[in-house]
DNA sequence: ATGCCTGCAAAAAATTTGCAAATGC
DNA sequence: GCATTTGCAAATTTTTTGCAGGCAT
């Protein structure tokens, strides 16, 4: 019941579907949901929620600073995933989906280095790294 | 009248609203154009053109590779421009939408070396920085 | 008690699809 | 001439907004 915490923290009222949101995040499976996912999944909890209120209550989380959002380039509805302390980016499988974390300290260096040669004050980033995994990158040498 | 080679080389038609819409990336001032942009833009030059038409032919000119798809995370909506052969990667400003272009090659050469480590064969990466141009964070500061 | 929150419905925004007519080769 | 492509309209998908009532503090 951590989300309490995390909500009173985030200057925002204790309320079922907020606690019920982030939650889900907290215990599914897939890391990343949209709007409409998050949606079905409280729908299959039984919960009588609107679709309007599951994106008022990502946006309010997002300011927050408890969810972070991405939008994948081939995807066309924008997705969360909690905004963990450390920081990470996105290696994409174009095939089957899947999706690992990676931090990499020189990336991250030369982006402020890269922001600072042109007068920025850097802010945030998203790096998405597209490719096919291991797995898939096999299957498709085979059709060849 | 490039366009009609281009065209012809990504194994399209010379249409008249193909070459309305490259030729429209070509001698726009800005670079990043969403489907409804450019559809506004030819209906300007009296073009009598649909914006299912203008959404299927950014989608053709994608898939040749004559245009690059960006979303922005602030955006919702996508916007395309043109791939040209040195790629690059982008910098905005979070206050007055200002966009850079930057390459660099340190982190081309991390972003190789992730996508090796967890054995993925990279195909393509999807990279923005966010931050405040020089000039607004001047602005910035002020109010502080 | 009272002001923030919610569900529902309806609107708006973004994108896709069906189809008959128009056009490029 | 004939397959491809287009414009229009209508359908989908994604997200936002208005409002009357509900709930947390």
């Amino acid at each position: 019941m951590n989300e309490h915490r995390n909500l009173k923290n985030a200057g925002l009222k204790v309320t079922h579907p907020r606690v019920r949101i982030l939650s889900l995040f907290r215990t599914s499976e897939a890391r990343h949901l949209s709007a409409e996912e998050v949606f079905q999944q409280l729908v299959l909890q039984q919960s009588r929620i609107g679709l309007a209120t599951v994106y008022r209550v990502l946006m309010q989380l997002e300011e927050a600073g408890v969810l972070r959002r991405s939008s994948f380039s081939f995807n066309k509805a924008v997705v969360f995933e909690l905004n963990e302390k450390k920081h990470h980016d996105h290696l994409i499988c174009l095939r089957c989906g899947r999706t690992d974390e990676f931090y990499d300290a020189i990336i991250e260096r030369q982006q402020k280095a890269v922001a600072d040669s042109f007068g920025y004050t850097l802010s945030d980033h998203q790096l998405e790294l597209y490719g096919y995994c291991a797995h898939c990158a096999a299957e498709r040498a085979e059709k060849s």
